[in-house]
DNA sequence: TCCCATAACTAAACACTGTTCATTTATTGA
DNA sequence: TCAATAAATGAACAGTGTTTAGTTATGGGA
């Protein structure tokens, strides 16, 4: 049965070549902005034949969500290879806010539009999510042992990081930082990732304090 | 020219006619799902005589962004009471919290919607919005009169703490805090405001750390 | 009182949107 | 070559924001 084999690969290809075209415009003109007509119209099809391959627009949106976390689990690895548990924890936060800055339109996606998320608990996201949730708290928990860290609850501390590094990308992202000027935007992350963190350590604290 | 004023006065009346009755499906709805048609049909109106009042759409969303910035303004200065700055702060941040999450559509009209911001610097609600930032910025220098917190660049150290609290609250709006449940929400803000502002207090620290 | 300029309002249309479905076109195994 | 299956589409539907030409109501001067 080569054949079908065949199809199903060119099934899946033209689900690809979809998706690609979909997060191209989106990147271009924001995703509220194309229409289902726009990226037929790009991929030389018909609005009908996209259909064919996905149920509505929203499965394409929540598609391309999934790659996103991918992505990020990918990204957030990164992090992993320092050895002091603190500046661990610094180089998770940089790349998430790296990543959400890079990679706008996939962020906008998973994290700050509304709608696609309905079902409160969406399965297929949430085990990925998760996993970088996880990896988070490990993180934390590292830290906590190691003592740069006040002795707390884990998931506190970690929704607590988690909510810091996205309201700093997401007030960014929408424009709300606007008593920087743009090109200083990386030095205020570093410098309130800093704060967050350092200040959290009893040595620079009292460092800081004389 | 006593008739003229009543004309001026009845306008005013029908615009706040409709700006209620927008507000009003949007809390019901979510404003993405409330349209020009929708408000028409609420107040008796055929949807062309909105455009008498309102340039456009964007117009009324706008109008009552600027609303919501009025409303967080006075909600804020009511954390100006106490007298120990940590604890300003504190309420402060908690204050904000509160707001977004009792008025949702309010708090994703002026921080989390994308699109009627669109040229950077929106100068009204800057004006209003600013003075909301003023007021944590005069916070946050006292704290580090008090010796609170360590000393550092107050925008840094004022953006940091708000990107804090917009990321807990656009979060929990946004249904990413899947991993409490929600009856604990409450708990957890507490809990994350101390773990910002408590961990920057030294004798706190000390004590946590043994 | 009548008349008419002005203001208030609306029906109908326009150009869009996501989505569906009957119909056509292409492909393939027998 | 032919019937069966798969792929693609044209045209429509119901909905959107917005515009405009046309209707109805109001108020002041004659």
């Amino acid at each position: 049965m080569g054949i079908k084999e065949r199809k199903e690969l060119e099934k899946s290809e033209m689900r690809g070549l979809i998706l690609k075209t979909a997060m191209n415009l989106f990147l271009d003109k924001g995703f509220e902005n194309i229409t289902i007509r726009n990226i037929a119209e790009k991929i030389e099809y018909s609005p009908a034949t996209i259909y064919l391959y996905f149920k509505n627009k929203d499965e394409i949106l929540h598609t391309l969500r999934r790659e996103g976390f991918e992505k990020l689990y990918e990204h957030q690895k990164t992090s992993l290879k320092l050895d002091d548990p603190l500046k661990r924890l610094h180089k998770h936060g940089e790349a998430y806010i790296q990543f959400a800055l890079e990679n706008p339109e996939y962020y906008d996606l998973m994290f700050m539009m509304r709608g696609p998320v309905k079902e409160r608990q969406d399965i297929n996201n949430c085990d990925i999510g998760l996993k970088s949730y996880e990896l988070l708290k490990t993180n934390v928990e590292e830290c906590m042992e190691a003592e740069v860290f006040p002795r707390a609850n884990i998931d506190v501390v970690a929704f607590s990081l988690w909510s810091y590094v996205h309201g700093i990308a997401s007030l960014i992202i929408r424009d709300r930082g606007y008593m920087f000027p743009l090109e200083k935007i990386n030095y205020i992350v570093e410098e309130a990732l800093n704060f967050m963190l350092v200040s959290n350590n009893k040595k620079k604290w009292d460092l800081n304090n004389k």
